[in-house]
DNA sequence: TCCTTATCGATGCAATTGCATCTATATATA
DNA sequence: TATATATAGATGCAATTGCATCGATAAGGA
């Protein structure tokens, strides 16, 4: 059981994703403290409590829609309930747990920050590469998600 | 001064790339982290100095080599120092700095770490693309780079 | 030369993250 | 039903990160 080496464009590639992603995350994170605004990770959360609708979210579904670990999760929602942008429910039928519900606050907040996040996609991405490049990135980096699956 | 909206391409090519970004680097941390090794940013800078071969690098040289802030390499090089895998010298024509070099057992260390890292990079981009999507990858990536630059 | 400003690198302190574990409830097994 | 095991979510503590600032030396301008 040999471990293999990866080919020159194996490595080329993978420092230009590390690189250029840290990289525009990054200077998305700069946009939004700029204006006074919350990390990514706030918006990601708001976001899916949105779509989620009034019927909320339980902290474990957020946990593998997000991609963040479970005390991540639970800190972040404290947070949030703290500035009144989410709000937790019991759940009738699990005594565990609880239901997380996005308040008007939270949507308000969620359109903020998307005037912002949504400009730096637009300038980081849109503005430079073609729709037609975008789906061909889009493709490339959709074969190495984990697991593999199919689009 | 409209700020722009990003097209739905933008969105799609933006949520890819930060997740599957994420997910990657998180599986070769976590590579690394089964194998008893420390994380890719020592990896980083221990091949920055090897690179740099006996001369060594400034701390400052390092910064923008690899995109950490001043004091992540402040605090990281103390740590990598305390492991005796780099040394610090001072240098004669600037009284404020030093210049850090890779010792033997830095070498040894990066060896190590790359047997790990190299074989992740092999398996999660390697066997999943191409060699010919991989350039395409790469150079698509590259346009993304801030500041534009030349190929 | 004297004074102001810029650069190099370190660090105190607060916030965040990671790890391990805890409490509480639910589910499975006998 | 009694007992063991699994799952939901929170949290104490240590390590790391971010922010602001500091001390020290260099460089630039009067």
């Amino acid at each position: 059981m040999t471990k293999k080496s990866p080919s020159p464009e194996a490595i080329a590639a993978w420092a230009r994703l590390v690189r250029v992603s840290r990289q525009l995350v990054e200077r998305t994170e700069d946009a939004l403290k700029a204006n006074g605004l919350p990390p990514l990770a706030w918006y990601d959360v708001l976001h899916e409590l949105a779509e989620a609708g009034e019927g909320g979210l339980r902290p474990f579904e957020l946990i593998d829609r997000v991609l963040l670990a479970q005390y991540n999760v639970s800190r972040l929602l404290a947070r949030l309930e703290a500035d009144g942008l989410v709000e937790k429910l019991p759940v009738s039928d699990d005594g565990r747990g609880q239901t997380v519900r996005i308040t008007a606050n939270g949507r308000e907040m969620r359109r903020r920050i998307w005037a912002i996040y949504g400009a730096s996609i637009a300038e980081l991405l849109g503005a430079r590469l073609s729709a037609e490049e975008l789906r061909t990135l889009a493709a490339l980096l959709g074969r190495l998600r984990y697991p593999p699956t199919s689009d």
